[in-house]
DNA sequence: GGTTACATGTAACTAGTTACATGATTAG
DNA sequence: CTAATCATGTAACTAGTTACATGTAACC
């Protein structure tokens, strides 16, 4: 669940979202897709422990980015028509989710968490923006530890031909994705040079004096 | 459970194993473990539906193919040292669990049953010398179909650096993988080139006059 | 007027984890 | 004799799926 947890915040704490859009999100950005009966709950639960607020957005949209962001681009349409959105139609539809402060906290936390599992790199990767350039260094080299232990260990060799075909891709998996790695902590290095001034946030999260529950 | 279950007789299916072995194996074979409260209750429901049958090999381990595969290398040191072995010490140690006919035949059908899942495919093709090469080739040729469909849907290009740098990830990967396919696709078709008769069975699963479900 | 996509939720079930409980065997 | 590893299991809990239930809005 905290792998849910994580994923959702990820997203929340780059904009207020509702559960629909959440959902569309995490199905292009990973492997998959999160079923109803995982994600509403786990949103639920978020609220609960006071991680995210709700609005009901009957009216105003979210604040978006771009004029057709997905399905946001409805309420433009029909505020172009001329019909009357806000009027009398009480149409209980979608329900915002606005991540708090202590929802930061607790995002941070999880995205300093060190992970041996795959998913968890990924979604933890997913939502490097809202790390600091040192803590995402540490987030990629644990990563890179982490499969060259996995290289490491030696199996004793396979007699079967497709199970020593399956662990050849494993292993090339992994050295690929090291490579990959290596990449990114070389550009992470690379932009704007350390003088002993470290770590300018340079993604500033949105609110400036954000309000806690 | 049917990827423990795949997982399990796809082992089986090779020799005779007790839980922890079949653990073992487990272990290395794919990435990460299996826990012993997800195990045997696996084997217990196995075994209950008759897709396998246990023995407790208290004297006689099962028929290794090396003299020393694994902890089965104890036997052969205690009846070198002409320790009593079989004695009055009932002892009850390892549950040896063999497959059955009615399990062969589930798990022919659990192998050739076209699944999108990685982890699936990964469990299917570690048991793929209990195919023919014809059913072989299909299961490869559906993975391939499935990572170009994978590949080709149609992102919205991502505006977060990091979210976009873990697609690429994604996309090499799978990319290598369809590579990798490839070479074993053609490898199977080199194999014995099928004159008009087709699927010699090249391996065959220990019976001969195999009863179908 | 029907189909598709949007939108939120609940209930029953399935699968798996963690922690516990127990004990045997082997190597130093 | 003691630690590590072998070996099997159960109970309580956690996480997730599938199927159901309901309704709106947009498109053709």
């Amino acid at each position: 669940m905290t792998l849910l947890d994580l994923s959702l915040l990820g997203l929340l704490a780059d904009q207020p979202l509702h559960g629909y859009e959440l959902s569309k999100q995490l199905r292009e950005l990973g492997r998959g897709s999160v079923s109803y009966g995982a994600l509403y709950p786990a949103l639920a639960r978020l609220d609960r422990k006071g991680f995210v607020t709700t609005a009901a957005a009957t009216t105003e949209p979210p604040p978006d980015t771009a004029p057709m962001t997905g399905s946001l681009g409805a309420e433009v349409a029909r505020l172009r028509r001329g019909t009357p959105a806000r009027a009398q139609r009480p149409t209980r539809r979608r329900k915002v989710y606005t991540i708090t402060e202590p929802g930061r906290a607790y995002l941070h936390d999880l995205l300093t968490r060190p992970a041996e599992d795959d998913r968890t790199f990924a979604a933890q990767f997913a939502a490097a923006g809202h790390l600091t350039r040192t803590e995402r260094v540490d987030l990629l080299e644990h990563r890179r530890h982490a499969l060259r232990a996995r290289l490491a260990q030696d199996h004793p060799r396979e007699a079967d031909r497709y199970r020593s075909a399956l662990r050849d891709r494993d292993r090339l998996s992994d050295e690929a994705e090291i490579e990959w790695l290596d990449h990114l902590i070389a550009a992470e290095r690379d932009t704007q040079i350390p003088h002993p001034v470290d770590d300018p946030v340079e993604r500033s999260p949105r609110t400036v004096g954000g309000s806690v529950s």
